[in-house]
DNA sequence: TATGGCCTGATACAGTGTATCATACTACAT
DNA sequence: ATGTAGTATGATACACTGTATCAGGCCATA
């Protein structure tokens, strides 16, 4: 973990405190559910956490190579699967890539807000949003069961600087 | 084009109308801008129109092949983009995918109803919602300029039939 | 200790997208 | 008609993303 451009982050937060309140909540939903967070598993989520950008699967791969030998694609994709389903994590489909969430009690399927300057996606996670969505969709006769909402554009800090 | 399931389709429509009215949409849209419809833009813009369902590249790609001599991804990714920035085709970043739309008048990005079932796509292009997800990113200080929204679920044949 | 279920390793491959350079086709001006 | 600039296409190579499949390892419980 030396690259500085990991470290990237909204305002200048204690990022280190984001990852560590990520992994603990990861463990205790873990328990709570019976399912493994293994340390494989846990690494994942880890290396997720990095930064407030999504990071790519393949990221993921290559820095898993620094610390011990390298794993194949299928192991850390089965990784993500876990995490997501367990809603640690979420996959960006605009860009192909994970970014880490740390509420993932409610089930959701969040709104994310992707600045196109410092690549930052924050998640909104509005109910009046998912609604309004799956009501629009029911005037037309559509049963909406998971929603894809991702806006690009520019973050608070962003239009400010 | 002797696929049989390219053209499967909500209502059972003419879809050859659908084709035929989208083919005519460009060529007076490109007419009025000043922009060339090529022939091998105006066949791969008639290959995504061929389902109401999203279209890989590399399907088209495929298909461009039975005809002619094969060209290659980047000729397609070409094509698609010149498509897609004159508001004929949309992505579907979900799926990696490409889908034609018959109003590319409006300057718009809609939102997709993706049907689980049937694979078909509708458009929805609801100023509502797009107007609510704007004013949502603004109230957490945050300028969208382009808005991803598809939803999986299903459609209204699907749920009846 | 045996059995079954879950997790991981490993190979191979399929699908998606881009960087780069080369060629051809206009359209327009000389 | 020639040259020139801008656009469109051809072609190669590569990078990124994801999955199918089989094999082995770990661990809990019977």
């Amino acid at each position: 973990m030396t690259d500085a451009a990991l470290h990237i982050h909204p305002t200048g937060h204690d990022h280190a405190a984001c990852v560590g309140e990520a992994l603990e909540i990861a463990e205790t939903l873990c328990v709570e559910r019976g399912a493994r967070l293994t340390p494989l598993r846990r690494r994942v989520l880890e290396l997720v956490w990095s930064s407030h950008r999504p990071v790519g699967a393949y990221d993921i791969l290559g820095r898993l190579d620094e610390s011990a030998r390298k794993p194949a694609p299928p192991t850390v994709y089965r990784a993500l699967d876990f995490l997501i389903e367990h809603g640690l994590v979420h996959r960006i489909e605009s860009m192909n890539a994970y970014l880490g969430c740390n509420h993932p009690e409610q089930s959701h399927t969040g709104q994310f807000l992707i600045c196109r300057e410092c690549g930052n996606v924050t998640e909104m996670d509005d109910d009046d949003v998912r609604q309004t969505l799956r009501r629009k969709a029911a005037e037309r006769g559509f049963d909406a069961r998971s929603q894809t909402v991702e806006l690009v554009g520019l973050c608070a800090n962003c239009k400010a600087g």
